[in-house]
DNA sequence: TTGCTCCTCACGTCACGTGAGGTGGC
DNA sequence: TTGCTCCTCACGTCACGTGAGGTGGC
């Protein structure tokens, strides 16, 4: 048996906002059993305060009503759990993000040293196999990985060796307006035809400023910000897209070798 | 020196987005060196990209832009790395109560037996040392700690002694709207002047349907879930607040023991 | 003249919270 | 008749993102 209860009693059970309870009726995710057709009272039934329950604790865990009302949804178990376990997931990996942060929060307070050492060098146009794809920020990491590894594939299928390291192109408005068109691309020294989605692009050449990034790429913005104090100083920036060449590990480290290529004038390359 | 950055230069040194930028100077978080009196163009220092790169630290840590300046305005480091302390501790804490979270939802997936035993009561007036005030819902357990120890402190330096359990009125509106009068009361047989926020009142008499909560509060709603659900399904809710007792525990659990007693009909605690 | 960078509104997003103003049954 | 609970807009919050429409210098 299942009986009605009011919205304001059904808040009280449930612990829910009446507020919210609208909302999520508006929304569709918890529909009342029963709508007075005149009064268009909301009337809630006693088995629905267990789907209730639970929709506050994946709020509280702060699940997005979509994926709530995805779980609420799901075909089976199988598919709530994994749905659940999903999101978990996300919350872990920002755990671990914030970490990090703190951790490199404290080191730019600290006040570390962030003197840099910029090199000046000038690169050829770089025939590549090339990925590219308009990308949002918070996605580009885990996009740029998949990139690569398809790159990567691609070498290994066609028997070709690779001729330089890995690497991207970032334009301007990636880093303007959070989202734009990134390239990735490995150099080649083949011609064959690429498999699908993977292109030969002749990377234009350019004169650029280096600075040489060691460690986790939460922190290249630190590099970023020194290189780009660097060429501002000098008055030696130009227009173009920032290249990123992702080097090898050599020797004992597991930190990650990051090259940060930022366009400057030829001139600079020339002077000492 | 510190020459000086357009908007978009700003935002490729230091990873912040130009829509970013422009709402940091609304709201005056990070305004710029320089503003062109013609053109409204935005003109930042070099001297800046430090105190930007802080703002993104402290902004992927999820601390809100006005504590964010409080941070950069800090008088000196020790007020700066307290407030920073005082976010940490916060993101620490949820950290704990997510995890509360998740095993109060696998238990809730598991659909772990929520029938409870339900007693029935009349509970007379009670004299009490009370503390009310209007509290919202995320400082209630706060508040309420803050007030029982105040309650205990009255009863120390009165020198009188209990004569029942902690206790606290939920007003309907706590629940229905997540802001609403609570009341903080320790029923007592004494008489005199109580200390400032501190009132004698006599708690009204109420039938009440009573159940036994074990283990945290962050469970609390699936015992008001079975509670309402039992009321509800016996017809015999009626108006006024809800009640609490916290039990002393006794014996080997460190688990806290709630009593949560909801407003019945007279008629109900008659019957068997 | 075309592109590019920059500008200022105005409005959207997400999950509700905050009133305002009004209705129906004890 | 007064209170109480419920209702529906309309608008606010927070930290930006998303266009639209326009300007100034190479």
């Amino acid at each position: 048996m299942s009986t009605l209860l009011s919205i304001g009693e059904f808040a009280r059970a449930t612990h829910l906002s009446v507020k919210a309870l609208r909302h999520y009726h508006d929304v569709g995710l918890l529909e009342p059993a029963d709508i007075e057709p005149t009064s268009a009272y909301r009337w809630y039934a006693t088995a629905q305060v267990p789907t209730a329950l639970v929709i506050r604790r994946l709020r509280d865990l702060e699940m997005p009503l979509d994926e709530v009302r995805a779980v609420l949804d799901a075909p089976n178990v199988a598919a709530r759990d994994a749905a659940i376990a999903a999101h978990l997931q996300r919350m872990e990996q920002q755990l671990a993000q914030t970490q990090q942060t703190v951790a490199s929060l404290r080191s730019l307070l600290a006040g570390t040293a962030s003197n840099i050492d910029v090199e000046y060098r000038t690169i050829d146009p770089t025939r590549s196999l090339a990925i590219r794809e308009l990308v949002a920020w918070d996605d580009a990491e885990l996009w740029l990985g998949g990139a690569l590894g398809q790159l990567h594939d691609a070498f290994e299928a066609a028997g070709i060796e690779r001729a330089g390291p890995d690497s991207a192109l970032y334009s301007g408005t990636f880093f303007e307006a959070h989202v734009g068109e990134l390239i990735a691309f490995v150099p080649t020294l083949g011609e064959g035809a690429p498999p699908d989605g993977i292109q030969i692009v002749d990377i234009p050449a350019a004169d650029v400023a280096v600075a040489v990034h060691q460690g986790s790429f939460d922190e290249l913005d630190r590099t970023y910000g020194a290189l780009g104090t660097f060429v501002t100083e000098r008055a030696i920036g130009v227009e173009g897209p920032i290249r990123e060449h992702y080097l090898e590990n050599h020797g004992a480290s597991d930190e990650p070798t990051t090259e940060v290529c930022w366009p400057v004038t030829h001139a600079a390359t020339r002077s000492p």
